[in-house]
DNA sequence: CGCACCACAATTTTT
DNA sequence: TTGTGGTGCG
């Protein structure tokens, strides 16, 4: 503290937006006001703030619009039909990674094409066609991806002496956080920034990394004392989450790793609870004992949101919401699809947009006929198609119209639609955001569209675009002078409004990606099997399992103080039955900090073992023949696959599931008794006592009950019925 | 031009 | 199994 820094003089980047407002509000809380000076942010935040000063250096105009991944596919689509690539063997996803990666080696489209034309391969031609066209329409559209926010925020700084020099002397502090994750052009702009004076400070965990499918590259920071010789180095090994045999466990699966530099967590939490493992007959089945676990501890005074269930695939989330909502266990899942891909989103953005950035060819071409006022395909590839010709945009076409025959047809409604759009545009500057968001909504015909059909689904859009609008005041209210252009850069590097609320008490759901940086008392840690997690795709390739076991890793590490790996035997898996062991990563595990099956203790009265020692359970279907059984069984452990008569036996279950998810929702079992406040009641485990409150769950019911003996707890109803009855 | 039906594919994800 | 995207018909 000997020389305090200016706060302006230091800029902070992280990943997330969520990361970035954290650590505003820390600093802002023990620095006060000033900490607003610091420009804490992302990578892509931090970017579009330099590039709006001085991208007109690059070739681009500073009103430039973002494009999110979906509208870069759109345009590699749009140019894969043009060049009349069959997009079989040209998917467009593909392509876009092609470019991507490219971009982060800061190969431009013209290097790519002349490595492609040395190579003779005629693919990697195509892609660099793509590549070339790709760039050219986003130029002309004045619109930038995300991989170009970094990568000309680099050649700005490389190209532009000035530049680098004034970003150089105002920062005199460069913090990184999650270095493991930063790309090759991250770690670039990193180093300019950083520039001479090497004045930067990196957080991270190599073990963490997680992303190298998106471009992360673990050298960064295996490298970083290397990078800067001078550096010092701080080992932050002491664990303040986990308890022991957590840590321990986790501590031996990463341990497996090569590519790492090696250290070992330690607590002073003590041992705590050994990680367990539970093997379930299938998906539906693991699902269940999930719920049963939970619902045991919430019936233990713990807490809905105190529970996590981590997967590896979104897909696995199914079976699971099942459960819950057949136990009336509040859930919320986390990711998946987001807010701003849905459609109707990302139509009343893209009038948006177009309102902000007319060149906006990719937006335009969205909206134009949405809702449909009698612009078809065909008028609009003839816009596009003059629009090339004559070298200016759609837009300038539609709204001329009337002086191109060949739109003759449809030139009413097309300058109608420019005129509307110009009109609004005009409103701009007279009212406030949120009016021009109701007026955009309302002269469009958006909304009238969606109410015109109230069906469920236009129902929810509805609401989806009202809460767009709870977006736009939240801005306002943060940027008082901020205008729709400052709105949309927001908006389309912030994607993160579904993020966890931690005032819900709901039990998360989410994949163990998305877990990274949260943590939990209890983690459910389902799908373990080989060919889920692992998955298939990277048994085999050693790179890939190193970052599958980080992943475990992140996942593990989530748990504060109860973990459990749940897999199945055999799972529904795009519409196939697969069958599994479990993963090596559970084997990685010694004896002593896991519980395998064959070891579960079925004695009862133990709390948390409250489901296995159930005698039966008042779900039907479960307990019943498989999943129970299992419990019991050494062969598993073994490690030998089940026998054939085994394996059928189980087989035919899902053919009944498969009835019972058509039903609406597979409701609480009738059997479950119900009880009033003031009921005396006499419980297997915790004896007798009076029900003090009972509060509705779903189809379930969260009781209070004040025993005499074990206090005050509270049980969910319909597990407990099994266990308590009046008396 | 809109809607219905069929084929096909399918980690992980931030910005 | 589920969701999406493309095609073909009314």
């Amino acid at each position: 503290m000997l020389d305090p820094c200016e706060p302006w003089r230091i800029i902070a980047i992280t990943f997330t937006n969520k990361a970035a407002d954290e650590l505003k509000d820390r600093l802002e809380k023990s620095l006060g006001p000033e900490a607003r000076d610091v420009w804490a942010m992302t990578f892509h935040s931090a970017c579009a703030r330099i590039l709006r000063r001085d991208i007109d250096r690059l070739g681009y105009g500073r009103d430039f619009t973002i494009y999110d991944t979906t509208d870069s596919g759109s345009l590699i689509k749009r140019i894969l039909k043009e060049f009349d690539l069959d997009d079989k063997t040209y998917n467009h996803r593909s392509i876009l990674g092609e470019i991507s990666r490219s971009k982060d080696a800061m190969i431009g489209p013209e290097e790519y094409c002349a490595a492609a034309a040395k190579s003779g391969d005629p693919r990697r031609r195509n892609y660099g066609r793509v590549y070339q066209e790709y760039e050219k329409r986003m130029q002309s559209a004045n619109a930038v991806d995300f991989d170009d926010l970094i990568l000309l925020t680099v050649r700005l700084l490389k190209e532009q002496p000035d530049v680098l020099d004034y970003y150089q002397r105002r920062f005199r502090y460069v913090l990184i956080d999650e270095y493991q994750d930063t790309n090759n052009l991250q770690y670039e702009l990193s180093a300019l920034l950083a520039g001479g004076r090497n004045n930067i400070c990196v957080v991270g965990d190599d073990d963490q990394s997680i992303y190298r499918f998106r471009g992360a590259t673990i050298e960064n920071i295996l490298s970083f004392e290397k990078q800067y010789k001078n550096a010092r180095v701080i080992r932050l090994e002491q664990n303040y989450r986990s308890t022991g045999h957590i840590l321990e466990a986790a501590n031996a699966v990463i341990a497996n790793n090569r590519g790492r530099k090696g250290k070992n967590l330690w607590t002073d939490r003590g041992s705590g609870n050994v990680p367990q493992l539970y093997i379930a007959g299938d998906e539906r089945d693991e699902a269940q004992y999930v719920a049963g676990k939970i619902l045991a501890g919430v019936s233990g005074g713990e807490n809905f949101r105190d529970h996590a269930v981590l997967y590896r695939m979104n897909a696995q989330s199914n079976q699971l919401e099942f459960a819950f909502k057949r136990n009336g266990i509040p859930y919320r899942v986390i990711g998946g699809t987001r807010f701003f891909d849905r459609a109707e989103i990302k139509d009343v953005l893209a009038y948006l947009c177009v309102l902000a950035n007319p060149s906006d060819e990719i937006r335009l071409a969205r909206i134009v006929n949405q809702p449909p006022r009698g612009i078809g395909q065909t008028s609009l590839e003839a816009v596009q198609r003059l629009a090339e010709e004559n070298g200016v945009s759609s837009y300038v076409i539609m709204s001329q119209a009337g002086e191109y025959p060949e739109l003759s047809r449809a030139a009413v409604r097309l300058r109608a639609f420019t005129a509307m759009l110009d009109e609004l545009r005009g409103m701009e500057t007279e009212m406030t955001l949120p009016e021009l968001y109701d007026e955009v909504l309302r002269r469009t015909g958006y909304t009238a569209m969606l109410e015109a059909k109230l069906t469920d689904e236009n129902q929810t859009r509805l609401e989806n675009v009202n809460e767009l609008k709870t977006n736009i005041l939240t801005y306002i209210k943060e940027n008082p002078e901020g205008g729709l252009k400052g709105f949309l850069d927001e908006i389309s590097l912030y994607t993160d409004i579904d993020s966890l609320d931690r005032t819900q008490d709901c039990v998360a759901m989410m994949t163990m990606h998305a877990a990274k940086g949260l943590e939990f008392d209890t983690v459910f840690i389902v799908g373990a099997e080989e060919g889920v997690f692992p998955g298939s795709r990277s048994i085999g390739e050693p790179e890939e399992m190193e970052e599958e076991r980080r992943l475990c890793y992140v996942a593990m590490t989530r748990a504060r103080k109860n973990l459990y790996f749940v897999c199945a035997r055999h799972r529904m898996l795009f519409g196939r039955t697969v069958s599994g062991r479990p993963s090596r990563f559970v084997d990685e595990i010694p004896a002593e900090h896991i519980r395998r099956p064959s070891e579960t203790g079925f004695s009862f009265g133990g709390e948390t073992d409250l489901w296995d020692a159930r005698p039966e359970g008042p779900t039907a279907g479960y307990g019943s023949g498989y999943g129970s059984g299992y419990g019991q069984r050494r062969t598993y452990g073994g490690g030998r696959a089940p026998g054939r008569s085994d394996y059928r036996e189980s087989y035919l279950q899902p053919a009944a599931q498969k009835t019972r998810k058509k039903e609406p929702l597979p409701q609480a079992p009738k059997e479950s008794a119900s009880f009033s406040v003031g009921d005396r009641v006499r419980h297997k485990a915790f004896g007798e006592g009076t029900v003090v409150s009972i509060q509705p769950t779903g189809s379930d019911a969260l009781m209070e009950i004040e025993f005499e003996s074990a206090g005050r707890k509270r049980l969910m109803r319909n597990t407990a019925s099994a266990f308590m009855k009046k008396i």
